[in-house]
DNA sequence: TGAATGGCCGACAGAAACGGTCGTATACTA
DNA sequence: TAGTATACGACCGTTTCTGTCGGCCATTCA
């Protein structure tokens, strides 16, 4: 039901905890799963699959670990959500090229795929920044976030 | 990934299938999943619980079916939603009343739960009778969808 | 050079969610 | 009372998700 899988979840965490400890220059995947209490190595899944995507660098060796590829604003929730759970889609059945199986069905689908489009636009526009200033609740002028438009 | 179930898709098209035919009076499950190629049985549960959730009303016996409560225009995509799937969150961990289970882990959550709101406010803006006009790609005035506000 | 640290990767097992079916009871109409 | 249709619960197979295990490779440093 619209839910976010845990991975991605632990994937946007680990990065605001990257993003707010910019001072070292890398932090293990053991790292930032002590500090949140989650599966040290299935959170290294998910880090590798950031690296993989080019969000993240890493770094193996002695005080090796993973880093922000780019600024923290420049990384947005959908980019980080698109790599760990791949493209996303509101529709169960539109995956790809090949419409609806069944007959003419899917009628529906068209216009949910706006509110789709929405929706991505909603997560494209916060960034990992955005994310570790957690504390003020409005907006503050700084990025495209603010309104969307929503055409259906 | 922020993917409606197949019973929420089955629920918004049959909704939709009953918006289009408002000269019947009642329509039953096997006549919408005729229409639609899809499975009656399952397509009669999720009608069933739209029923209980007050969006539908129901009639046994011959020339029975399903006919909706309310004008289409004041049923929403989200209402359907929520009654099939549930509600719903982004973040895996909210659920109710306690917040995870882990540590001060969710500093994530807040953002994303605003997140959360936006998205349900996309899905409220849009009405059964909306997606039965499905010709029409640009707004036409007619509704609250337009502009939606995201205050991050 | 070799041991310690830490990333990389595939396979797999347990658990949960999802999709779908069956059987039966109940309500209504004719 | 026969036929149509909803109501409801139990159940099963499949898929997806979560998490773990094992082994391999890269880097650093003593």
């Amino acid at each position: 039901m619209l839910k976010l899988t845990k991975k991605a979840d632990y994937g946007l965490m680990a990065l605001k905890y990257l993003a707010e400890h910019p001072e070292i220059p890398a932090l293990s995947a053991k790292d930032v799963a002590d500090a949140y209490g989650i599966p040290a190595q299935l959170l290294a899944k998910v880090l590798q699959r950031l690296t993989k995507t080019g969000l993240l660098r890493s770094h193996a060796g002695m005080n090796g670990g993973y880093a922000l590829a780019r600024d923290a604003r420049q990384i947005s929730a959908f980019e980080v959500i698109h790599a760990i759970d791949g493209p996303f889609f509101i529709t169960s059945c539109t995956k790809g090229a090949k419409a609806c199986e069944l007959t003419p069905s899917c009628t529906i689908k068209e216009p949910l795929a706006r509110v789709n489009d929405t929706i991505a636009g909603v997560l494209k526009s916060i960034s990992i920044q955005d994310l570790a200033e957690h504390e003020h609740p409005a907006a503050h002028g700084s990025g495209p976030h603010g309104l969307v438009a929503l055409t259906l």
